[in-house]
DNA sequence: CGCATCAGCTAATGCGTATTAGTCGGAAGG
DNA sequence: CCTTCCGACTAATACGCATTAGCTGATGCG
């Protein structure tokens, strides 16, 4: 036989060691030029520029597993979806958090590693330990409504960095970013009462996600932060809003003085959808007799109508701020048994063209 | 001091050394259980069962990161665009390649890892060594238009596997994927032929790009099997197609007998918006009185418009071939000289609605 | 002048796993 | 009865890097 190489024939991905060689060192002087040195190991200029030359030379990169075993910093930012990252179906809306992800990571000189959780076959699918790929990166972002608790649970106790894109209970001690849903609602009911609306109503879907329960809770606050009464009615939940809230419903409710409807933003768009065909078919115009405002952002396929008064999710700001939050995470990990920090991005107002002061008219 | 634990305070995490004391057996069992097992190592029933349970009991989860190391291979593909920020948003085009890439990559259990020219660990864009990052990978994956040959050229010399998305002539012995624009550009001319229209002329952009080339050389392929002729200036090529065409312009042509308008598809769209508004501003219908073709898919910001006539690059497939080529290159390296393979991936002509049969007038 | 000090490196290890050479007792074969 | 072979493991080592002990020659100091 030949010669035996060392092993997986050198395909160019040149080592420390042959940087040292070229660079007339040992291996460790490469190590303590091209990583941390936080040691402060004194190395003289001479010898530093030379290697730091051979490095470029070869085009030396650092073996993110190595470095990793060697209980080091790799500069790797997971992000761990539990769907596919990239979605066939343009609607979901994922990779507007990654833009955030992506320019900030960049900014703070990261790479990103996409685990991708679903979808079949190979390393993926609900394999068990498909999660604790993530351990390869330095920490990890969290992405995607459905989780498997169980395997999180392990992570997060062994004080794996992690932070949740999109607010989530269940792991305890899970560090997570979220919009802030409750204070943007309040500020679009705020908004209507400084308009004049005095019957303000909310429509929801029949969900029980944190993102509605929250909005629900900022749509009542901001109600009794404007004084405005919230008997009971005002807010209306319905699983089937295209059955429930037709034009007759509208036209009992604008009877009774209610001159502005909110309806949440989900994933189907639904509420919003009757509420805008079911206040057309009973006659009333937009925004002269009635206001309309959606908490959230229209969906894709909307985009065509007027646009709706409300509030923007700042995904993109969301994906920036997890960053930031995992990277101090990575800075000064947490202490045993302390708190992860959380991070509420507020959402911004959307004037949109939906909302107007209430018509004059005699008092009900 | 306390007594000192082996440096990382054992954060709960067993090792298989620890399984393997639990089990009565050594280390290289427990690996030789839990692991593959390639080797096809015999091993009893009973040991393997206890090796199992006390897996199990201990919660016993493998390190990737040593398991990587030790199989020399990271699993990792790269994704190396060379726009400023990764196209991460669905507006960009290069978001499609994206999503067939993710989807074959996880298929074939590799890990994207996403660099950007600008992001590589704070080396900034064109910054030598912002390319070499990649070699963190085991392979990697190239988007974009226009590429910096020189860095390029050292990483294809040193054998590190790379895939071009989109056709690159340049570094010599770089494998690419590419839309077979020239054959989908031949059919669209060979459809406007075979609708009767006999003056046919190319819109491109000035661009060197082997996309645009072959664009250009399919339309010209297809005038001649068509037996139309091929006069100077049915390729017009220009810088500011906003300026260079106009109103005028299209009147002129059309009075010559000019009678169908073909744009190529770019990065800003310029061509084929020049295109329309030049024909509405010379006041003919489409497709009445001229037709329309554009060579790829109308950017996202004509999503209002009427569909045009041409043909569709099936992204998602060239994203997911190129991942085929690329595992297929890291199962099998090339042996030194020999040319990496290549793949031309079909567009599918779209029907469109901006065609027609060129309208009945007097010869010219 | 002898010895501690220090600057500037290098040799040796460890990280957790996969793989490659064994090792060892017993069954088969001559 | 002595090899050979085989089944079932184990010891040793490599992977690429960071880190921790040195190690060497020059300088300082009393």
């Amino acid at each position: 036989m030949t010669e035996r190489e060392p092993r997986a024939a050198r395909r160019g991905r040149p080592r420390q060691a042959e940087v040292a060689r070229l660079a007339g060192v040992s291996q460790t002087t490469v190590s303590l030029v091209l990583g941390g040195n936080k040691q402060g190991i004194v190395i003289q200029e001479a010898t530093r520029a030379r290697v730091l030359e051979a490095a470029r030379t070869l085009g030396y990169v650092p073996d993110p597993a190595a470095r990793r075993l060697a209980a080091a910093r790799n500069n790797l930012l997971g992000v761990f979806s539990f769907t596919a990252t990239f979605p066939t179906a343009v609607e979901h809306s994922y990779y507007r958090f990654l833009v955030g992800v992506e320019q900030e990571a960049a900014a703070r000189g990261y790479d990103l590693v996409l685990f991708t959780g679903s979808s079949s076959g190979g390393a993926g699918a609900g394999a068990p330990g498909a999660l604790d790929r993530v351990r390869l990166a330095d920490g990890c972002l969290l992405l995607g409504r459905h989780v498997p608790t169980e395997p999180l649970r392990r992570l997060v106790a062994d004080g794996f960095p992690l932070v949740s894109i999109g607010r989530r209970e269940e792991p305890e001690g899970l560090a997570w970013v979220g919009a802030d849903y409750a204070t943007a609602s309040a500020e679009v009911v705020g908004h209507l009462a400084g308009l004049g609306h005095r019957g303000v109503l909310l429509v929801r879907e029949d969900d029980d996600a944190p993102a509605s329960a929250d909005r629900q809770r900022g749509f009542v606050e901001g109600l009794a932060a404007a004084g405005l009464p919230a008997p009971d009615g005002t807010v209306v939940r319905t699983a089937r809003p295209a059955a429930e809230i037709d034009a007759a419903w509208v036209r009992a409710r604008y009877a009774e003085g209610v001159t502005a409807f909110v309806a949440e933003e989900t994933d189907t768009g639904d509420a919003w959808r009757a509420l805008t065909s079911a206040v057309a078919g009973a006659g009333l115009r937009v925004p002269d007799e009635v206001s309309l405002a959606l908490l959230g952002s229209p969906s894709a396929d909307l985009s065509g109508q007027p646009e709706p008064t409300g509030f923007d999710i700042p995904r993109a700001e969301l994906g920036a701020t997890a960053v930031r939050l995992l990277t101090d995470l990575l800075a000064d990990p947490l202490a045993e048994g302390e708190r992860p920090s959380a991070g509420l991005v507020s959402c911004g107002f959307r004037p949109g063209v939906t909302v107007a002061p209430p018509p004059r008219r005699a008092a009900p």
